[in-house]
DNA sequence: TGACATATTCGACATTTGTCGAATATATTC
DNA sequence: GAATATATTCGACAAATGTCGAATATGTCA
């Protein structure tokens, strides 16, 4: 049976993904390119990072223990792949703030960003877009 | 003068706040009720973490290290007040959040929200009544 | 002035994260 | 098949974070 790890901080079903900054930087080149080698992350990566390959392959290695990427092995040669998927991360990511500075709830976030961050008369239109379309092609999530 | 330390990620004005958790946990006692000792946050905390006097003190003297928190000294008793305003410490969190996971654009973690993480009507109705009030009582801030 | 209750100081240890280099194994090529 | 290039394995080390306990200092009160 599926048992339930300590890092379902949900106690049901999947477990909330929280990647560190270096993890979140491999994954962005992973989701891209997968399958893909260790060495091709890398190389991918000294655009932004100055990385030595053990670096990178140290940190996927822990990422594999961690459930969060895996390999498929061909000859000598490993492919990671995801084991999460962006959406996944996107949505850890963001509840992980909305938990530790918004006590969880959506409401007092957009008035924060309202009244503290100044949002543009081009983003409020667009939220305000957002909104309307997301009121039309609700496609039954949830209702309250 | 001023010097710009590194931890100033925009490279202009105040630093970007980034909080661990346990920082959160304490700072959301000490804006709570500053200036007050450590003992007292200790005390506070109890109702959630299962933290020992040392712990919390030992986080909050960092704490002054990196700047977060000052300390008021009367006779023999250390009485903490934040450095760090709760709208610093929010702003911090979202951008750190935005810039990892949605690039650091507030369209596309909209979008996000909407998409995948099923905004309620309720809520929905909320945006749209906060962006209709932004809209008026704009004070000044940007304008694109 | 002791005895007792509080605070503060400090050093310690475990884990996690960021970072590598050296040694070893496997492929490729002349 | 020896030299060269490419991958993998492993162990290490520093800094940050989470967590304390023991020793010490200070304050209070009968």
């Amino acid at each position: 049976m599926a048992k339930s790890k300590d890092s379902d901080k949900t106690k049901r079903g999947k477990p909330i993904v929280e990647l560190t900054e270096a993890e979140w930087e491999i994954m962005k080149v992973i989701w891209e390119k997968e399958p893909c080698a260790a060495g091709t992350v890398q190389e991918k990566l000294t655009e932004n990072r100055n990385w030595a390959y053990s670096t990178v392959k140290t940190t996927m290695d822990r990422m594999v223990e961690k459930g969060f990427l895996k390999i498929d092995k061909i000859r000598n040669l490993q492919l990671f792949k995801s084991c999460i998927s962006e959406i996944d991360a996107k949505r850890g990511e963001f509840r992980k703030m909305l938990t530790r500075a918004f006590n969880g709830a959506l409401t007092p976030m957009m008035q924060f960003l309202i009244e503290h961050e100044g949002l543009s008369k081009t983003e409020a239109s667009q939220l305000r877009e957002l909104v309307n379309s997301a009121k039309k092609q609700k496609k039954g999530k949830r209702n309250n």
